[in-house]
DNA sequence: GTGGCATTGTTATCTTATAACACTCACGAC
DNA sequence: GTCGTGAGTGTTATAAGATAACAATGCCAC
């Protein structure tokens, strides 16, 4: 399946970056990574854990969410406010050419299907203007938004009404 | 002090709302939307109960919840997803004289300072625009929008750069 | 080797939220 | 009257999500 060469993309991408920047994709992390990206939806850091626990019987929820902080640290995956769970940041992994210093922490929005569960990573510039124009309108600084727009996906809009 | 009676018209306005749609803002409901009021930031539900307690000491984890749901269902309160905190609906409560059946689910944002927490509800219709354009770009129907922006506020960017 | 430093293991606990069932009270049907 | 019926609340227990604290390991520099 092409889920599998996909993955294993994401991966070596990941493993890059973590060289360039000096820090570890231990075999730990990795496999975490690679269970979120997985997943067909958002996963939560329990449901990972029993995952987890396949291959490491000794894993607990320590093991688990310091491996998550390293990803959420190294933009690697993004955590979704709304569902208490996790993703691969497409950006980063599924990488358009933009530049890898700005994986780090870049503006994005989440489109997330209420029917089926399947969420998508945006970046919408217009959004992203609007937001900054709102918080400095209201005298904020340094803004950095959590944006996660909860409708019917094309699939499940045309299943329903 | 002046948020006594900013208090008490909040709390007649929800009173008032709630006998238009011919629902109960029984005294427990309104005890704890006093509460979420008179908090000076988004307050935990278990913050509240312990409050609650003071004048119940029967409540219990269940009762702060179901009083939370009525109150969210009724958009006289919101719920800030990054802090797992509740705030007054500044819009329904501090009413700018908009029509009433609107105040059940508005379009909202919030800005949550870093420094200090404060929190502020606001309505800009350029980021509520963005967002159904780019929901709809993405072939997204009914988006309802979580957006919180985390920033320094006038007086903490001041005090720290 | 020894002293840091990063990583992982291990145990316990904390915070947030819900399930399940019992009880009361108000209201209308009969 | 009294018998449902339903909304609201009380009560107990548990699920789900997250972190604190300390020990053990492995690696590298000196
Ligand atoms: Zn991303
Ligand atoms: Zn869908
Ligand atoms: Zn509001
Ligand atoms: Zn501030």
């Amino acid at each position: 399946m092409h889920g599998a060469t996909h993955h294993l993309t994401a991966l070596e991408r990941a493993e890059a970056l973590c060289q360039t920047r000096g820090v570890q994709l231990t075999p730990l992390r990795r496999d975490v990574l690679r269970l979120v990206l997985e997943a067909e939806a958002p996963i939560g850091a329990y449901a990972l854990l029993d995952q987890l626990k396949a291959s490491r019987p000794k894993a607990a929820p320590p093991t688990v969410y310091r491996a998550l902080d390293f990803l959420l640290e190294q933009g690697l995956i993004h955590r979704l406010e709304r569902l208490n769970a996790f993703m691969g940041c497409t950006e980063a992994l599924e990488g358009h050419d933009h530049d890898h210093d700005h994986a780090h922490d870049h503006p994005h929005q989440f489109l997330i299907c209420r029917g089926c569960g399947a969420t998508r990573e945006i970046s919408d510039h217009a959004v992203e203007a609007a937001i900054a124009a709102a918080a400095a309108r209201g005298g904020f600084s340094a803004p950095r938004a959590t944006v996660e727009i909860e409708g019917l996906c094309a699939k499940c809009g045309a299943a329903k009404p």
